[in-house]
DNA sequence: GGCTCCTCATCTCT
DNA sequence: CAGAGATGAGGAGC
């Protein structure tokens, strides 16, 4: 599945020149470590082919090389291990609801709701409370207590495998109040079960850089930083710490939100003004002087101090109207301080930041990217505007600039599957009758049933959960193709671009930011029948196999009350009736291009729909957790089971991998 | 407990 | 119908 897949054997790792990679660095996303000593991880991960972890180093190809941290910048965001969540989890799903009137459906979601009926409202959901509805249940089950498996120390002082743990765990629960809740803010009731129940860290203030968190982490909602300590305000834009109790003549600021929003704001990527708070107009109050206290003072203690601060710049989410994207752009040191007179007329302080030199690009990168997609710039190294020829919704460039290739060797570019004559697939689903749009809770629309009443995805876009398998709307349902149960059949929701890598042939990443669960590509090619494929498979570096053994992982997260019978769990492990075996050699999309990674990013999940009178499975890729732009899509692509059962680490048809994590299991294939 | 904060998601108006 | 403005719910920290 490499684009060169000779590439993936170049042995060492530190004969990269820095030097000579890309003019512009991709962004870094998170890259937890397991804290070293005895501690252990805080939750235990699911080794990958075995219960002990020491099985890791039979397939640790590069011996103490191996955890260098001469890691080139476009493999950093691979490193993340896999955070697997104890508890673990639990569904609360019994086959089928019994209940849930569709006429609900609109107004528990707040749809159509005149202004102005606070009552009204707090008495429908009373109403909804009392009845046997399932999703309600989800939302109790938040607000139940339940162990975080988070140490008072770790909630103090984080690492990388903490942070990207807590994130995980609030992006799964707001996905999923999201897709049961009727009321407004996920995002807060996400945050508050999370706080009130310990998951989180970092809570201790601190100057400076915070454990775990990388220039150029991405978050999607002031509440992420909250929790994983970057910055622990969830309004206020100035962050600070009182080192004398009851006192803030000593206060030093450590971290400021910038939204761009207040005048005088550059889009700077090296500096910017700040604006100091208090003395805002509100609707019954005259707007003030500021004063010097609180977090203006702070930021005026840490001129003088000369401590760094923590910058973070708010950008609009082109994805979504309302939403924002807050990308950590690493220390800033305050060079100058002045007052001025605001648009009101009263004194207003403002604050000159300097970013601090030797950090990786993160802002000022974001910014290159959007001047690309706006077409102000031309995309360095550039060398196809569209390799899918129109194939795609949207074009995907193919980019080089460290190398003199052209490109990839030949293939058809195709958006779909494709199958051999003989191939029969599982057996056929019935689609729905719905009219114009399938809407969750509603048990008269089949496909919604076969997902267990929930519509899988948010916004069309996202995955809410990960199931053995998902079920799409298909042809011969009468609902509109916009229905929001077709998702991965409307193709790439993202600009996307294959690049040439240094040392792992062509790889495939993102301009957009994706945030966890998006939706990024499904494989396309031929899919080929058993007995086919079993003869060429070692020479095909193109195929997809469901059949491989895979890192297991958990992505969902449910909190395991005590009073609940296990055997309700319901897995989120893919399950298929028989292997799907797809070739990308001859006919493929971008997937064929995505590299391969121990602690990958994205991962993937059957999705069916019926196609031709037979029901479909297709493979369909998601993001893990939020990925910056730029930063190299990977998944497990797992390890053949017969070689697996060799005691050899380089067998024919195996690659050594290169992903260099902590996980890494040293080959795949 | 009350106030503030560079919020968040939805609704309304243009 | 998109974009701006308004609105209510809301949480954390002091």
């Amino acid at each position: 599945m490499q684009g060169v897949p000779g590439f993936n054997t170049v042995p060492n790792p530190n004969h990269y020149d820095k030097s000579i990679v890309l003019d512009i660095k991709p962004l870094r996303s998170l890259k937890p470590v397991f804290p070293n000593g005895n501690q252990g991880p805080p939750f235990v991960g699911c080794p990958p082919f075995g219960p002990s972890s020491s099985e890791y180093s039979s397939f640790f190809p590069f011996g103490a090389q191996q955890p260098t941290h001469d890691t080139p910048d476009l493999n950093q965001t691979q490193n993340t291990p896999i955070p697997s969540f104890v508890p673990p989890l639990r569904s609360y799903r019994t086959p089928t609801k019994t209940n849930g009137p569709s006429s609900s459906s609109g107004t528990k979601r707040g749809v159509g709701r005149p202004k102005g009926t606070t009552s009204v409202k707090k008495k429908e959901k009373k109403t909804v409370a009392n009845e046997p509805n399932l999703d309600v249940q989800v939302v109790k089950k938040f607000s139940s207590d339940f162990d975080s498996g988070i140490s008072a120390a770790e909630r103090e002082d984080g690492n990388a495998y903490l942070v990207s743990s807590v994130l995980m765990r609030f992006d799964a629960v707001r996905r999923r109040l999201s897709q049961v809740e009727f009321t407004k803010s996920a995002t807060s009731k996400a945050a508050g079960t999370l706080m009130s129940n310990g998951v989180r860290t970092n809570m201790k203030k601190r100057v400076g850089t915070v454990p775990g968190i990388e220039v150029g982490d991405i978050f999607f909602s002031r509440i992420e930083m909250c929790l994983v300590g970057l910055h622990m305000q969830t309004m206020a834009g100035i962050d600070y710490i009182i080192s004398k109790a009851g006192s803030d003549e000593e206060s030093l600021a450590t971290s400021i939100v910038s939204s761009g929003r207040y005048e005088g704001e550059a889009q700077d990527p090296e500096s910017l003004i700040y604006s100091g708070q208090g003395g805002n107009a509100d609707k019954n109050r005259q707007a003030s002087d500021q004063k010097l206290e609180r977090g203006n003072l702070a930021l005026e203690n840490s001129l003088r101090k000369g401590n760094g601060v923590r910058v973070i710049r708010g950008e609009e989410d082109a994805a979504s109207k309302t939403g924002k994207i807050y990308i950590y752009d690493g220390l800033y040191s305050i060079s100058e301080s002045w007052v001025e007179k605001g648009k009101s007329g009263c004194n207003t302080f403002k604050y000159k930041l300097v970013r601090q030199p030797g950090q990786p690009p993160a802002f000022g990168f974001w910014k290159s990217v959007q001047k690309w997609k706006e077409g102000l710039t031309t995309r360095p190294g550039l060398i196809l505007p569209d390799l899918t020829s129109g194939a795609e919704s949207k074009p995907v460039s193919l980019v080089n600039d460290v190398d003199e290739d052209k490109g990839p060797a030949y293939f058809t570019y195709t958006s779909s599957l494709k199958y051999s004559e003989t191939f029969k697939l599982t057996q056929p689903v019935i689609g729905c009758s719905c009219s114009s749009s399938c809407s969750p809770g509603n048990l008269n629309c089949s496909c919604i049933r076969k997902n267990d009443g929930d519509l899988p995805y948010l916004n069309g876009v996202m995955l809410v959960s990960r199931r053995p398998v998902i079920y799409e709307c298909g042809p011969t349902c009468p609902c509109h193709a916009s229905c929001k149960n077709r998702v991965i059949q409307t193709g790439l929701k993202f600009r996307l671009e294959v690049f040439k890598t240094r040392n792992r042939g062509w790889g495939l990443r993102s301009w957009d930011s994706l945030r966890a669960g998006s939706f990024i590509c499904e494989y396309a090619g031929e899919v080929e029948d058993n007995g086919n494929l079993r003869g060429n498979q070692e020479e095909d570096a193109y195929v997809f196999d469901t059949s491989r053994v895979f890192n297991s992982f958990k992505w969902n997260y449910e909190p395991e009350l005590v009073d609940e019978d296990p055997s309700t769990e319901v897995p989120e492990e893919f399950n298929l009736p028989s292997p799907l075996l797809i070739s990308a050699k001859k006919f493929g999309n971008v997937a064929r291009f995505m590299n391969h990674s121990c602690s990958p990013n994205v991962f993937w999940q059957p999705v069916i729909r019926e196609g031709n009178g037979e029901s479909v499975i297709h493979i369909a890729f998601f993001a893990m957790r939020h990925i910056p732009p730029m930063a190299e899509l990977t998944y497990d692509y797992g390890i053949s089971p017969t070689s697996e059962a060799r005691d050899e680490s380089l067998l024919h048809g195996q690659r050594t991998c290169l992903c260099r994590s902590e996980q890494c299991r040293g080959s795949f294939g």
